[in-house]
DNA sequence: TCTGGGTATGCAAAGGTTTGCAGTGGCAAG
DNA sequence: CTTGCCACTGCAAACCTTTGCATACCCAGA
């Protein structure tokens, strides 16, 4: 039903050939001739075929963008800088959403695999040497993780998460406790490495409690536990578990900061809206869009250049920090 | 360099017909030789090329979703439902941004058309002329909009918005405002329609404020408008809105619910955060998300069944409102 | 008049797959 | 031994473009 072109030709009694040459490349054909082929596609609604078309020139021109949660407001902000970065360079971005499925994941790499240039893996919860594998499939730019001999930009949550520890420590707080986020994540990892190195030089002890799932209700189904165990700060895995462990203590009467001090990681815009507001690690998320972009469309076809771009984060500081309470430590007596 | 399936048929020494069928049709390939087949295929790595079989039946197995901004909570549930839906029909469902432009959007469906087998336009900004001609080059449901002979499934909206009129208007509200959500949103439209009967019906005042950015911010932009005509109640496009304006109103002095009282509109999972807790319209996203995959698919080439879908919304009263005032209204003494 | 260069267009192969049709061989029924 | 069916496989066209090469023409220079 849609028009081919092959009836544009008919139409305007000229060769295909000519026809592809008006749209990609107008110079080589008559200007004369141009307009009337350009009349009869529009006429008849023509448009390339962009499958076709990708089929013999082997650029489709679209990236795909595979998030572990869309619903998480981490990835938005990213999503629309590698959606600006792309449109810069005539490039579509097609985002998929896995449900923190590993295996959801993997099959998506698969789906998008010569329907796009190349693959954002974001977040992934496979194992190195799975994504190792798929990256011979498709290009592969990996964020929020590190693959060695893929490309891939992470924000320098190491660091964020030393600097969440010593603004705790330096307040007092002698326990505290570390939401860990979701099975298979680098990102949780990284802050449980560091954080734990921060609070053993601050002489301060520190437990994990996880993997959870890294939403407000992951958080939330902590607040007890926390409680229990008597910490009296937090740092959590992102924001929106510290949102939910708000929540959740609020519920079971425990004052934020009052009584437990809380530091996020990610500086969604959500975190500015709480009551307390969040104190939390930024991560530069629309950098690590754009990088990861610029990264997959550079070096057109010279994949050996698989730079490691880290970005840097910093510690906001608002109101769901302070002091650490003078009294006795919040235990339960049972 | 990635094996095509012609590698695979010299390596297992039969036709590439047969490692077609090896794949779409394994009942007619012998299963001695399907097997060779397919250890040929695992060894070599091969992957039926998605674009070039699409070429051939005409079916991507791809959807296309188009969203106004993907950083609006409003839209993850609707695009996980739609995921879920499309999945179970072994489908998959590629997300793009418009930054609520018309321009990007006619743009994307251009790019989305041949790559997909039909487009769910969510919240379209464009005009409806324009949507339907676009809906001859690439098969269209259309979300929160109803375009006449193209399927539609939307939430009614103006039954929410007369709920949520009525609802201040029984605690003695007699001036309300409307927060207008963006130009050319037919979701405002049918808000504006419906609140300004309901408010005519109670005998009371409605101040329509806008067209507004349908973000937090366009609710902050608009507290000192709010206070300075003297609303007592304020009915908002969306809960990003609602949140902002509650923000914009505490800066100013101005307390919730006590002074000023407010209803959103969508139910994100937000609105249960923020404090006061937001009074609000549920609209029920994943039912919607999932009615559009499914009208999508259902007829397959039958598209003369233009079923129109309209979902019921319902009010969900929670912290955000309260009684009028009872002293003088709140106008601004200059 | 011939040569050379440039411009505009046509030709046909190529890209990776699906699929209707035709062909092969084996086997059971007659 | 023939016939017919069946299961399996090969052949080649088709899907819609792009692109290197060939062709045709025109015009200027010698």
């Amino acid at each position: 039903m849609p028009a081919t072109i092959r009836d544009v030709a008919r139409a305007s009694g000229v060769h295909i050939s000519t026809v592809s040459r008006t749209f990609s490349a107008p110079h080589l054909v008559n200007p004369e001739t141009r307009s009337r082929v350009l009349a009869c596609a529009e006429h008849l609604g023509y448009r390339p075929n962009r499958a076709a078309r990708a089929l013999i020139t082997g650029r489709t021109h679209n990236i795909g963008l595979i998030v572990a949660d869309i619903a998480n407001p981490f990835f938005p902000p990213l999503i629309k800088a590698a959606e600006s970065a792309a449109r810069h360079r005539d490039y579509h971005i097609f985002v998929t959403d896995t449900n923190e499925d590993p295996a959801v994941e993997e099959e998506l790499v698969h789906a998008l695999a010569k329907q796009v240039d190349g693959v954002l893996l974001c977040s992934p919860r496979m194992s190195n040497s799975l994504i190792e594998q798929l990256s011979r499939e498709v290009p592969l730019v990996v964020i929020n993780r590190q693959v060695t001999g893929l490309p891939s930009v992470v924000m320098d949550v190491a660091q964020g998460a030393r600097l969440a520890v010593e603004h705790l420590t330096g307040l007092g707080h002698r326990h505290v406790a570390l939401l860990g986020g979701p099975r298979g994540s680098w990102t949780s990892r990284e802050i449980r490495r560091a954080a734990t190195a921060a609070a053993r030089t601050a002489d301060a002890e520190l437990t994990v409690l996880g993997p959870n799932q890294p939403t407000e209700h992951g958080g939330t189904a902590q607040a007890e536990q926390v409680r229990r165990i008597g910490a009296t700060a937090v740092l959590a895995y992102n924001d929106l578990m510290a949102i939910g462990l708000i929540e959740g203590l609020d519920s079971l009467g425990v004052r934020v900061p009052e009584e437990v001090s809380i530091v996020g990681i990610d500086d969604i815009s959500l975190s500015r809206l709480t009551r307390p507001k969040l104190t939390t690690v930024a991560n530069p998320t629309g950098a690590a869009g754009r990088a990861a972009v610029d990264m997959l469309l550079q070096h057109g076809d010279d994949r050996r250049t698989t730079a490691q771009v880290t970005l840097q984060t910093e510690l906001v500081i608002r109101d769901s920090t302070g002091p650490a309470p003078t009294g006795k430590p919040h235990t339960v007596k049972e």
